[in-house]
DNA sequence: ACGGTCACCTGTCGATCGGTAGGTTTCGTT
DNA sequence: AACGAAACCTACCGATCGACAGGTGACCGT
């Protein structure tokens, strides 16, 4: 048997670079992207940094399997969701701190120029939008209270998440972020359900 | 008549430095604080990197004069705002989209360890989270609708008007951020007065 | 047993970073 | 005219950055 642990050659890869990128997100969550080292993520797992430099050739392309983890993480949203589980969301990101920090810090510089993230953040923002239109259509139907749209809602319901989360990363202790979101899903009022 | 254009050596001065403020918030916007350089600020006002270390002898006493230029540009809000002035405030901030990514950029750093303006942003946010309070009380009294009151409903408007400048910043063209605003400041309904 | 691939190393590079040391010029004050 | 301070410069520093080149040893399939 290879390896004498039951791995393939691999599977042990795929390992070890699953090791790296947790160590990224880490690192990220720090320091931010422009901040974050090779060396630093190296050192976090025990390499050097040509070391690191052999699983991932750039460190762009480390970034690339952080922001793909991601999308594994969370799922963005789509009609077969309920906004309620989002709320349950929340409350689970309010106990990851640490992976909400590093994608809080990657927004918020994936708005300055050429940054290489920014792409990646504005197909998610129009994807998740989206979804999450079409999730709020499914279960209030066409009109929201106050005659707001499901497509006129989302983008707010983004925003609170996303405002929520610099807040409650700045002063967790003044910030009930999961029932502050609550708070907000109230003002939407009950589904028609 | 010193300088011949009127200006004393005082207000020479403060004027070079107003100007390197401008230009520290412009490459700040481009590139973030830990990307901005202070070669780069330099340059834009025509002066070497140690020209410009003679009015701001560090990189954190630059940008601690960026942040206070901020607190006179913005004033924060208390008991005497009216929150349809938050509504021309956005509207105004939509027609800045420089200085909304500065601090956009700013905000999404300060997450993250050891930054120079993260106690900033702390500070600001519990001010502006109790003028908010203190905004929506004169305006709606105790009880807002849905049971809410004015110290619960402030986390989420500063939230949604933070989320909002994200996903405008990141793609102008598919999101209103002032009538997104106003979509939500509906949502809080009518005021008593 | 062997050839090859993979994982990781040492060594090094040029660029850029913020910051220091020490001039020199400009200009208002006296 | 003389002085001093402010403004800005050249020159340089050590540290750190991401990345390249070229090796070495372990372990795999054959």
């Amino acid at each position: 048997m290879p390896y004498g642990d039951g791995m393939t050659a691999r599977a042990r890869s795929e390992e070890r670079r699953a090791e790296i990128v947790r160590a990224a997100l880490a690192v990220i969550a720090e320091r931010g992207y422009r901040g974050a080292s090779m060396a630093a993520v190296a050192e976090r797992v025990g390499l050097t940094q040509q070391g690191l430099l052999h699983h991932f050739p750039t460190k762009d392309a480390l970034l690339v399997a952080v922001l793909r983890e991601r999308d594994r993480w969370d799922a963005v949203p789509d009609s077969r969701w309920r906004v309620d589980l989002l709320a349950s969301l929340v409350e689970y990101n309010a106990t990851r701190p640490g992976v909400v920090q590093t994608f809080s810090a990657l927004l918020g510089e994936s708005v300055t120029e050429g940054h290489p993230a920014r792409e990646y953040f504005t197909e998610r923002y129009t994807r998740v939008r989206a979804g999450m239109a079409a999730a709020l259509r499914t279960e209030y139907g066409d009109r929201l209270p106050n005659g707001l749209t499901p497509e006129r809602t989302a983008p707010l319901l983004v925003a609170v998440m996303d405002g929520l989360q610099y807040q409650w990363l700045l002063d967790p202790g003044s910030v009930d972020m999961p029932g502050a979101f609550r708070d907000f899903l109230r003002l939407l009022g009950e589904p028609v359900g």
